[in-house]
Formats: C-alpha cells, structure tokens, sequence
RNA sequence: GCGCCCUUAGCUCAGUUGGAUAGAGCUACGGAUUUCUAAUCCGUCGGUCGCAGGUUCGAGUCCUGCAGGGCGUGCCA
C-alpha cells in the first residue's frame, strides 16, 4: 500500500506544465480533469520537439477521431496564444514551445523567493530511526538507515510536517549479556578511558571476544542467559556493569550521531518499556482479539489474514518483543498527538510490521491506520554480505573517518590550507560522498556498497554536487550584486534553457519524494541539476558576459535550490571545496 | 513448502506511475584550460530491459507462468 499524506494546499507542479494544464482544462471541460491532463503531459525525448507534450491517443476513442486530426485541430483552437512561440501536432502529439522570455521569468522568480518547493501542509509526522544494539559500534547498516531517516524526516518538514525524530535504543537482552559477560571475565578493569578507545568500539571488542569463546566453549552461552536472568531479577552487581557498559555504547553512538549531523528529539530505550504493555494484552483479552492457549501462553490468532498465530505472552507471562512495540506505537501517538508514525527499518522486519499493524488494527485502535514501516534493503559489500562474526562488517566511524582522510589528500592536493580549514572541508566532502551514495538508490532495493567507489569523488557522487555548488557560490562572490530583475531577456542558448528547465522541475520533485518517501528521488533531482548547471558553467562564461545580469541570476537561483537539494539529503553545503 | 521483494550497458544505478529514438555515472579510448574552481566539460565504444506468453493504438513500466537471487515464515530482538 502506497502511503501518501493530504492533498497539496499549494501548486506542487512547474510553472510551465501549469499554464498548459490550465489551457488544455478549458479545452476539455467535461471530458478531462487537470490532474488527468497533468498526468499525461511529458516532457518530448529532444528539445527541437518541444518543450512540453500532449499525446492525443486517449482521446481518440472518446471523440471518435483520430489522434493526429485531435491535434490539429487543437492546435488551431489554441494558437495564437502569448504564452507560447509556437504549438505543433506532431503524429499524434501536440508540441509546446513556449515563449522562453516569460518561462525564464517566472521560473527565476519563483526559484529566488522565499519557500519555492515547499507547501503548508500541518500534520505531525514521528520518524523512528537508527535504533541500534548497545552492544557494539554502528555500521554501515546503520548508516543507511540514518541517511535515509534523516533525509525522509527533512523531506517532511519541508513540505511542510511537523517532524518528531525518536530512536529506541535495544538496549536489554541475551545480546547486551554477551559482551558484559566477557568483560567480567576477560576486561580485568579495563576502561575506553585506559585504552583510549571509543567506547562503543570498546564494548564491541567484548562482543567479538564473547563470539569467539562461545564458538570454543558452548556453557559460554548458558552463562550469558544465566546472566539475563540475574539481570531481570534486579541483581546489583549486574545491573551495575550493565549501566556502564551501555552508558559507553551510546556516549560512542551519541559522538557518531552528532559526526555524522543527526539527533533526536526523543530517544527510548527498551529497558524502560519492555515490562509494559500488560494494558493492551488486557484489553485484548477482554474484547476476546487475545486468548488463553491451553499451555498458558496469550496469543493471538491471525490465520484470517495469512499470517499464522502469534505469541504474545509467553506461559510463564513473560511478553515478548512484539508487545513493548505495541506499547511504544501507542506511546508515541499519545505523546505526539502524530498523524503518521513512520518506522524506517530494515526490510528483514516486514512480516513483524504487518503483525504489529495487524494487531492494532484488531483492537480497533486508531493507531493502526497511521504506523507505517519505511523498510529498506540490505547493503552488501562487493565480498557479499556483511557478517559480524567473519569481521566483514564496515564500521561507520571508520568509513567516516577513512574517507575524511582521503578527501583531506584531494584538498591538500589542490589549495594550501591550515589543519582547521582542511578538516573541516574534508569531513563535508566525506559525509556528501557517504550520504549521497547511499541515498540516491531506491531506498526499498538491496545496494551494493563498494567501499573504494564511496571515496570517489567523480561523476556522479555527493562531491559533485558539493563543486558545483562551490563553484555557482564562487562566481556569486566575485560578481557584482546580483539584480533583483531581468534585465536581459533575448537569445537564450541550449544551456542556458537546461538550467532553467531543470529548476522549474524542483517543486514536482520535491512533492513526489514527499509523496513517495524517496530521498533518492531528489539525489537523481539534484544530480541532474547539477549537470545542467556545469554545461552551463563551461558554454556560458557569467562575468564580464553581455549577459552577466541574467546570468547571474540564474547562478543564484541554481545555488539556492542546489542548497535545498543538499539540506533534503542531509548534505551541509560548503562555499569552498 | 508458502509469502514478500529484486533482475535494465562490462560494473553501479536512473527511468517522473502506460507514451515518440531506453538514460546517467564508472571503466576503456580520444579531445577541451591566456577566461568565473579541470573534483569540470565534449566525443567514441557499450542494450534480446532475466525468459515465455497476455492486455493495449502503444509495455522497461500492467497481468500470468517460468528461471535465477534476496528476505521472511521464532515463545529471538
């Protein structure tokens, strides 16, 4: 099921496509709708063919004539018409030129006002992401996650929602127990502090040590489920190595959140959640959606829809995972008042969403209609998938920080700056490359993450966009004041339309990754832009040109929207490279 | 076994919800810098859109079947 959210208050498509909607509507009052005329409009396979088009083929049987007489005849109908230089029936098409003075016009300024591609639309939207296990660093899986649950929280807030970003930290269970058993009996005091590790990475390396003794010695496990059990009863000593070991894990978690530009408005944690819930099984068994099983155990039947028999609670009345989250959806309604409560998590989890929405949905609460799981694919490494155990996981601090080196060489190798300056260029370009290649594939489809193409900084990678931008803001530094109007209208080169084409095209991108809840949708957007915008760079110098005025405006509107683009994928602009 | 997802150029990916001649980046090769940042730009090479049917004036896109791959099908989280 497609999620969509309300209606746009505001006009979501280009100027241009709107003045030739509004047209072919009074032509077709009756037969077709604007949004239908909307839909079918394209953009011709070459300029010299128009810049808009309007296939006829629908019309044919409705009107009993033939597409390419259809047409004709609507050409004639509408020409002359002032905002066009010309209209051609082409087989079957009619082709719009339209009059480039009064497109570019309009197109820059709508670009160099305030809040081009965004709409006012109010609703209160909660966006759940990264929730990691404290028990070892994140990876490049969570970075995934965390690019596209910060460029999806962005994307929102742009078209105007009222965002809530929250986590929940796993922060209990057998898992934590592992890397906590083998501190006690292999840290021998050791601290992040008197190693001078990160203190996330510390507490992984017990987990990998606890993997590898398990592997040799199998009572390695039963110690750590004896040590969950102590854990639940509340025993001091557990609960006391179990509070430092995780403060460490997410001290590290909070360093790399804030390396890597995220935060949270609100962050849970499943130690304080997991015993609730009992509310709900009550109510459920009350209204007979929960029962009794014969060994002691509260399920649920959802045979109905295909999706088996679910335990809730187990015969000894302990509630498994599915009921904390049960409890946490409801929470966060409750807490945020939201509209939509969106979830982005891995696609592994699917059939636990569909259980979860499934549940609320039989209860009859009204939280069910507005949870929705924004699952993603898995990211695999040329060698295949990452393994924790075969040490093929990429950490993210690493990859952060390897690719901050290399990008620091690339501008080390070009301009002369001090430490300060370079690091924090380079760590802008690092995070651009890293966001931007995880961002621009669909967000639904299993990526292949090749750690020596993240670091390149050519064609079509975050740092592109990062120059071109430098670039436009370079001209605009050097330029004289940029003018408020057009001065110049006349010839415009091929260039030159591109640009302004591509621009005009940002407010329909925007509300379609809205729409879609695709942040690779304004990647591909912004790239394109981009392009455009260096053909334009090298075909049509701006300073000191006879047409610097214009020109100049169209390098400040390619800015400003190239900078909205970047702020969508949670990319920071830089003026320099 | 059953359910969901994926398959487009050598590689990585787009393809605006069914429209004209399927695009980009990387790779390879060849070019462009007295001029606003060459992390750029231009050109060449590269396609049975997994296979077979079907619907349609029109299919990479929708439907069915098949093949290959992934994920799930826990009283784990």
């Amino acid at each position: 099921m497609s999620f969509c959210l309300k209606p746009y208050e505001e006009r979501r498509t280009s100027a241009m496509k709107e003045t030739i909607i509004q047209l072919l509507a009074s032509e077709f009052a009756g037969s077709l709708s604007a949004d239908d005329i909307g839909r079918l409009l394209e953009i011709p396979p070459s300029p010299e063919m128009g810049d808009y088009a309007f296939p006829c083929f629908t019309l044919a049987r409705v009107l009993r004539k033939s597409p390419v007489t259809i047409a004709e005849e609507l050409m004639k109908k509408i020409m002359p018409n002032e905002a066009f230089e010309k209209i051609t029936a082409m087989s079957g098409y009619l082709n719009f030129f339209v009059d480039k003075n009064q497109f570019a016009a309009s197109v820059l300024s709508r670009a160099l006002a305030e809040g081009y591609g965004r709409n006012k639309t109010t609703a209160t939207v909660v966006v759940e992401f990264a929730s990691p296990n404290t028990n070892k660093p994140l990876h490049l899986g969570h970075l995934r996650n965390m690019s596209i649950g910060e460029s999806i929280a962005r994307i929102l807030q742009f078209r105007g929602n009222n965002v809530v970003r929250t986590s929940i930290n796993n922060d209990r269970g057998v898992h934590i127990c592992k890397s906590m058993l083998a501190y006690r009996k292999e840290g021998g005091g050791a601290t992040p502090q008197s190693t001078g590790k990160k203190s996330d990475h510390f507490v992984g390396d017990y987990y990998v040590l606890f993997s590898r003794n398990a592997a040799a010695d199998p009572s390695w496990n039963d110690q750590a489920r004896q040590m969950l059990r102590q854990w639940e009863a509340g025993d001091e000593q557990v609960r006391e190595l179990w509070k430092t070991m995780n403060g460490w894990a997410l001290d590290g978690f909070r360093r790399t959140y804030a390396l890597f530009g995220i935060h949270f408005d609100k962050e849970y944690f499943e130690s304080d959640i997991y015993t609730f819930g009992k509310e709900i099984i009550r109510e459920g068994l009350e209204r007979g959606v929960f029962f009794r099983r014969d060994d002691g155990a509260t399920v649920v039947d959802l045979e109905a829809e295909k999706l088996g028999t679910k335990v809730l609670l187990r015969p000894d009345g302990t509630s498994v995972y599915i009921v904390q989250d049960l409890y946490l959806a409801v929470l966060k309604h409750d807490e945020f008042a939201c509209d939509r409560s969106l979830y982005v998590v891995g696609n592994e989890q699917e059939f636990h969403f569909s259980v979860l929405k499934t549940i609320l949905k039989k209860l009859g609460s009204p939280v069910a209609e507005k949870i929705h799981h924004l699952s993603y694919g898995m990211v695999e490494l040329p060698e295949g998938k990452m393994k924790s155990r075969e040490g093929t996981v990429v950490d993210a601090d690493d990859l952060i920080n390897e690719t901050k080196n290399l990008a620091a060489e690339e501008v080390g190798s070009r301009y002369r700056l001090d430490d300060a300056e370079t690091g924090q260029r380079s760590l802008a370009i690092a995070l651009a490359a890293i966001k931007y290649q995880l961002l621009r594939v669909d967000i639904g489809k299993t990526m292949l993450f090749d750690p020596k193409k993240a670091i390149s900084f050519e064609g079509d990678t975050g740092p592109y966009l990062l120059y071109s931008y430098a670039r436009a803001s370079s001209i605009l530094r050097k330029a004289p004041a940029v003018p408020s109007a057009i001065a110049a209208g006349g010839d415009f080169n091929g260039s030159e339309i591109a640009l302004i084409k591509q621009l005009d095209r940002f407010p329909e991108a925007a509300a379609f990754a809205g729409d879609k809840l695709s942040p690779s949708i304004i990647a591909n957007y912004g790239f394109g832009l981009a392009q455009a915008f260096n053909e334009f760079y090298h075909a049509s110098p701006v300073i000191g040109s006879d047409r610097e005025q214009f020109r100049l405006r169209l390098v400040a509107a390619f800015r400003a929207v190239l900078k909205n683009c970047l702020w969508l994928l949670g990319i920071e602009a830089i003026e320099e490279m």
